[in-house]
DNA sequence: TTGTAAGCGTTATCAC
DNA sequence: GTGATAACGCTTACAA
């Protein structure tokens, strides 16, 4: 590996030189730059950044915490994020959390050994405790951590209520709602809020069937057979896209027609839903500006680590995408 | 941060000794150990790995370049390797390339600085001359770089030929390739000469239609559109599994009725096609599999980046789904 | 405008 | 068994 001596060596001058034409301050003449410059790009040389971050310079790494990048929907979001992140100059460690917490409480010492510069945190199964004890910069992704950690999400609240009303003018009358009913601060919750003051305003009843997110998809489809044999439903607000995918198979495997017989709409919208499941309505998260606002939020908290946050809750506008299955 | 002086301190004896109990070498009394232990969790001590890198200690970071993650079939590679990687002891850089050679190019780069043990090459844009001036310990999914750089890939020759045969036992007889002509190494080249061998095999007439992977959906579905409208089709072998669903799709709306006018098949297999889109047949490439021997081959070249290879091509067993799409 | 040298937090080589 | 101390490759006072 060619370091900073052979530069100086072949640049005949000083490491400090060589040095400060590479962070480009303090004065150096036009002829030791043009030198210098000759120097490093005949040796191909590349700062070590390691002997860097060393000296107390950032390491522009970012660990990314997510759950499964499988999932179409966050894999967009994780795929947007490092876009971001590398336009921003950093490098995003991709940490799977899945629903592991011995594995997330690892990546969590892994980061804090590593100085990354910050973490982005879209799943977590460990506490605020855990996470403020790494002393980093975090911004979450649609999960309240702790209240000065910036919090992204779309208006969950506004996509939950939105895909009822869709579903109300359309003609639904006995409109469920799939998903997780446990109040834990998931997302999930402020759809089912949504939902739930919809129904009310429409003066109909409000019915959760419940499925876990990381449920196996047999006891999914166990769930949603129930639901589709032995109860008088006509409009479904799925959770997610997936399960609204399975709800659809299901309801094919049982002949009901949609969206003759069942009107449903999911939630997410990424891309490859749209793409290549054309039928399914759903409501679309704005991923590019999520992405955006998260790497903009950590910059701003790496920046200044102890600002005091002004605000802490940011919700991005959701939109409808209306397609066969709810029309 | 808490550092090795400070735990030193607190435990009454040298950094050495120190170094010596957290790396386990050398001789240390039991006691001298238990006093260290203990000032190490009493400070909530975490090594610095940065510093520890600089001396010349592995980083433990591997770049995992790979094009869009939000394809379900490199998401769950990627989320699959990750996984491996993180077993071994590795953190996972995520390098999402998409076709854009300025950004590879800056990636690898950064890598070098960053002083990655290794990279795992799941796409490239990049010639092999820039790979090689790495100089870092490579593997590669898929695509051929150098002699010495080991490959691994599903037998996509044999995927190709079982497409094909599928489509033949279940009555095609007029059966369409679809996916890039071109021969360049790409691994559909191989997918396609399977399917040339069966089909020449079977006496009958090869048919490509062309569809570029990175190209819009528009126009695969124009082309594909075209294809249905305007030749004698039976049945279709696709590339990959999006391309098979965008041809459903287009069916669909033509209302050509698969299986009875149009079989078809795909490629890949993730999990999310096989549990989301359970009408599809395909052809399931061994995910974990090729993520085991990525990491595994990555951790031999990292051990001995001189031994010459025995083998650089590594072929793991495809297998075939059937579901309605071909029946 | 340029150079010398201390220091970042570890590990490793000696010496005791 | 344990402890000084040089070294890793770089940045940055401080001198010149």
């Amino acid at each position: 590996m060619v370091k900073l001596t052979d530069v100086a060596k072949r640049a005949g001058c000083s490491v400090t030189t060589v040095s400060r034409v590479i962070n480009n301050y303090g004065y150096i003449s036009e002829k030791t730059r043009q030198k210098v410059h000759k120097a490093m790009s005949d040796l191909n040389y590349q700062p070590n950044s390691v002997a860097r971050s060393l000296q107390g310079k950032k390491t522009q790494l970012v660990g990314v915490i997510f759950p499964s990048i499988a999932n179409p929907f966050f894999g967009e979001l994780v795929e947007n994020i490092e876009a971001q992140l590398f336009k921003a100059g950093y490098k995003t460690i991709l940490c799977n959390a899945a629903s592991d917490k011995e594995k997330e409480r690892t990546y969590l010492q892994m980061l804090m050994a590593n100085q990354v510069d910050g973490i982005i945190a879209g799943a977590h199964n460990l506490g605020i405790d855990e996470y403020k004890k790494t002393g980093l910069p975090i911004v979450s992704f649609d999960r309240k951590l702790s209240d000065n950690i910036p919090i992204v999400s779309s208006d969950n609240f506004a996509g939950g209520s939105l895909a009822t009303q869709t579903l109300y003018d359309h003609g639904a009358r006995h409109i469920y709602f799939i998903g997780n009913p446990v109040l834990d601060g998931h997302p999930t919750q402020k759809r089912l809020q949504g939902y739930r003051q919809k129904i009310q305003e429409l003066g109909l009843t409000a019915h959760i069937h419940p499925a876990q997110f990381g449920e196996s998809l047999e006891l999914k489809e166990m769930a949603i057979k129930e639901l589709l044999q032995f109860h008088q439903v006509d409009g479904i607000v799925a959770t997610d896209d997936l399960t609204a995918l399975t709800v659809i198979n299901v309801a094919q495997q049982l002949n009901i027609s949609i969206p003759d017989d069942l009107k449903i709409i999911g939630f997410d919208g990424s891309r490859y839903i749209q793409n290549y499941a054309p039928f399914l309505s759903t409501i679309v998260q704005p991923i590019a500006a999520i992405s955006e606002l998260l790497v903009k939020l950590l910059q701003e908290r790496i920046a200044h680590p102890n600002n005091e946050l002004k605000e802490n809750t940011f919700q991005l506008p959701i939109k409808l995408l209306s397609r066969k299955s709810s029309q």
